[in-house]
DNA sequence: GTCCAGGTCGCGC
DNA sequence: GCGCGACATGGA
């Protein structure tokens, strides 16, 4: 099938498991706000422009199947040739990692019933929070929300994926997050004064060369054998990460046992619990201790007072 | 102008 | 281990 722009449309499903909340899976966190995502909302679709590992520039538009019998999410493919089997292979794998389709919250629902006195803001299906196709693009993320108003970490995202991402065909509009390899070509001095990272630039700019030099292997963050404690010391490793963002990202990587605590969380636990007062990182940490493993969601979901 | 943002680093103690 | 100033940039 040939869409407008001359491009080649292909479909695929990916099963989800049940209950699968597709649209708060896709909207609960603010990556959704960050390009190269978009939130579709007449069509409820989630769309990102990706670059393959073949080179290949692909548009994902995501959206809920309408399958009776089982829980499907139907993904259309936009590209200038058919995909190969490989590249097939790829996009199911980055589908289901970005909306977590492989990830049992089971335990989390449970608890979430078996607490009295919490109101979280979940529907079935729900507690999700997307993620992006790769590690290396969820810590850049995660580098441009510190220190800085959420407007900014947009600002300096749409920076990054209009300045240095790869169009899709002749279509500047359509820009894939630049490769690490792009951005550790366009040297630390671009990334501040031209994509406005500030400071960040170079903590960005290092991660983007260890990985293009193959110094650091992000795969080996992936690793479920790995203790919670030894992945966040590793985190930790990486410049510019530091308590906050270790714990953004140990939740990317389905791990939520640590409160990513920031101004934003002080201030909402200090309103809800506190009566307006400042309280502590211990004291904030008792509050959603009773939920163990699960404490990010607990907080994410929390509802306000 | 001044303050601060969904923090982190490197320093001195 | 803990407290402190510096850090780029833009919005309030």
């Amino acid at each position: 099938m040939k869409t407008k722009s001359g491009l080649v449309c292909h479909t695929l499903q990916e099963s989800t498991p049940l209950p699968f909340d597709f649209e708060s899976t896709a909207t609960a966190h603010g990556w959704v706000m960050l390009r190269p995502f978009e939130w579709h909302r007449a069509t409820a679709e989630l769309r990102r422009i990706h670059r393959l590992n073949s080179g290949n520039v692909i548009r994902l538009r995501l959206k809920e199947g309408n399958s009776r019998a089982s829980s499907t999410v139907q993904v259309t493919v936009e590209t200038v040739a058919a995909l190969t089997p490989i590249e097939e292979a790829e996009v199911s794998r980055i589908v289901r990692r970005m909306l977590r389709l492989d990830e049992d919250f089971n335990e989390f629902y449970q608890l979430g019933s078996q607490l009295n006195g919490w109101e979280l803001r979940l529907r079935p299906g729900s507690g999700r929070l997307l993620r992006c196709p790769t590690l290396f693009e969820d810590i850049i993320y995660t580098l441009c929300t510190t220190n800085i108003t959420w407007s900014g970490t947009i600002r300096m995202v749409d920076q990054l994926t209009a300045q240095l991402g790869e169009p899709l065909a002749d279509l500047p509009e359509w820009r894939a997050f630049p490769t690490p390899e792009a951005i550790a070509a366009a040297g630390t001095d671009k990334l501040k004064q031209v994509i406005g990272l500030g400071y960040r630039s170079t903590y960005v700019w290092e991660l983007a060369m260890a990985i293009a030099e193959g110094r650091l292997d992000l795969q080996s963050f992936e690793d479920p054998t790995l203790s919670t404690e030894a992945l966040y010391e590793s985190l930790r490793q990486i410049k510019g990460v530091g308590p906050y963002a270790a714990a953004t990202l140990l939740m990317i990587l389905g791990r939520y046992e640590y409160l990513a605590i920031d101004t934003e969380l002080r201030t909402f636990v200090s309103k809800k619990y506190f009566a307006g007062q400042p309280a502590s990182d211990t004291q904030i940490r008792s509050i959603y201790d009773p939920w163990g493993r699960w404490q990010y969601l607990a907080y994410w979901f929390d509802t306000p007072l």
